[in-house]
DNA sequence: ATCCAACGTTGCTCCAGATCAAACTCAGCG
DNA sequence: CGCTGAGTTTGATCTGGAGCAACGTTGGAT
């Protein structure tokens, strides 16, 4: 808290991008670093939105969870993004809890900011309707596949998702770059456990992925990609 | 076209409160009112968002095809709200085709006076910040439900929504106001229209509810509630 | 008045995937 | 270094609801 941020963390991020170092200087002055370590709780569905923030590094995942207490996974924030932007949508209270999912560093400014720093930059402004509008199209995504397709469409298409945000490549192939169990997988596509397992064992079998605890290496993206087509 | 529109018309909806007349002159001047018949498309998926628009009356769903060329419904629209904002969600092109569910009156601005209305009437900025809320909430609701709930829990809580937001009061119960088929129900829910034909039976069969073609009541909203809920 | 297409119902069969059960693997901790 | 609990695998069984088929109903077009 007491160090100072560095202007070039922040100034190549789409929210700040565009803007002059001073502005992003004055911008940085009234943010709260924070570190979250894997599994820790940075705030919870129905509390009120005191703070918007901007996750530098980690990730972050959005989640509920039911009446019977099962846990679905809403959303997936990759660094770079804003997240907790509750009044991007009218709202004064956290529409979900959001977790890291592994160490996470964040920025948090707050909430009486929001309305200033939208009429004042108006890059953020956009990058903000652009972070909503994926968002929602994600979550169109979601229901359409959940509404039509099969299991293991729905678990490469979870899959894929996650590739394209936050793969890296390795020699073998592309690997999400946080850990994830099984568990997780399922409550992103809406199945059990048990089904992601034998999913992923048979991928495993016909070299598609390749994978070990807590970890997943998608060797022939095409291959899942075309798994991930409706077929019928 | 060329009949002035009433001020009075648009005045008290969310979107345009608290404007002096002149000002909603203005912009009623800058609108075309268009008619669509049901059943008429509004516009397509992928085409280059060129206007927005204000349902004034009757109903508006949105929807896409998968590859499979299945249906899906997204959202329905009810009058007084906004729709077709694709730069609200930083798009140049619609997400999704909206369709005239039942005979449509709709107000249509230009595209390009977007910026100018979310900058000059900050009561529009705020009014289009909640009703994405309120779609956003409404689409993890969903995502929720066809994650872990059973076909009669997510056929339930469709109807509960239309309920909600289209519901008439007559001497029976609450009847939905616009045309709806067990096909659309389905569409609503992920499911067949068999299944949601076989569910409506049962419901009528203990009084839940009570239908004819293309037509909903709900006799008893508060069974419908209780049904609603994930149980197990 | 008749026809036809859209809408709705219902029985039967089947299977994808949930559920139940049990065992295995491994990372981290005392 | 052995123990424990979290994560994973795999088999066996069961079932919700899709799929298929056939028929019934109704409102609007001609």
């Amino acid at each position: 808290m007491s160090r100072q941020l560095d202007e070039s963390l922040v100034m190549s991020l789409p929210p700040f991008a565009g803007l002059a170092r001073a502005q992003v200087r004055a911008i940085l002055d009234e943010a709260a670093p924070h570190r979250h370590g894997a599994g820790t709780t940075i705030f919870a569905e129905g509390a009120s939105a005191m703070q918007f923030f901007l996750l530098l590094d980690g990730h972050v995942r959005a989640q509920r969870i039911t009446a019977n207490g099962e846990q679905v996974i809403l959303h997936q924030i990759p660094p770079g993004e804003l997240f907790g932007i509750a009044k991007a949508l009218g709202l004064d209270a956290y529409p979900a809890t959001a977790v890291a999912v592994s160490e996470s560093i964040v920025l948090a400014w707050p909430m009486r900011l929001w309305d200033d720093f939208m009429a004042r930059h108006d890059g953020f402004a956009r990058q903000t309707f652009r972070t909503v509008g994926q968002r929602m199209h994600d979550k169109n995504d979601r229901i359409m596949e959940m509404a039509t397709q099969q299991v293991e469409q729905r678990i490469s298409n979870a899959l894929l998702r996650l590739v394209n945000q936050s793969g890296r490549k390795t020699s073998i192939g592309i690997e999400i770059d946080f850990p994830i169990t099984r568990q997780d997988l399922s409550e992103m596509s809406g199945t059990t456990l048990h089904t992601v397992s034998r999913v992923l064992s048979a991928w495993e079998k016909s070299g598609i992925v390749q994978s070990e605890r807590k970890k997943i290496t998608v060797v022939q993206p095409h291959q899942l990609v075309l798994l991930a087509q409706p077929q019928k």
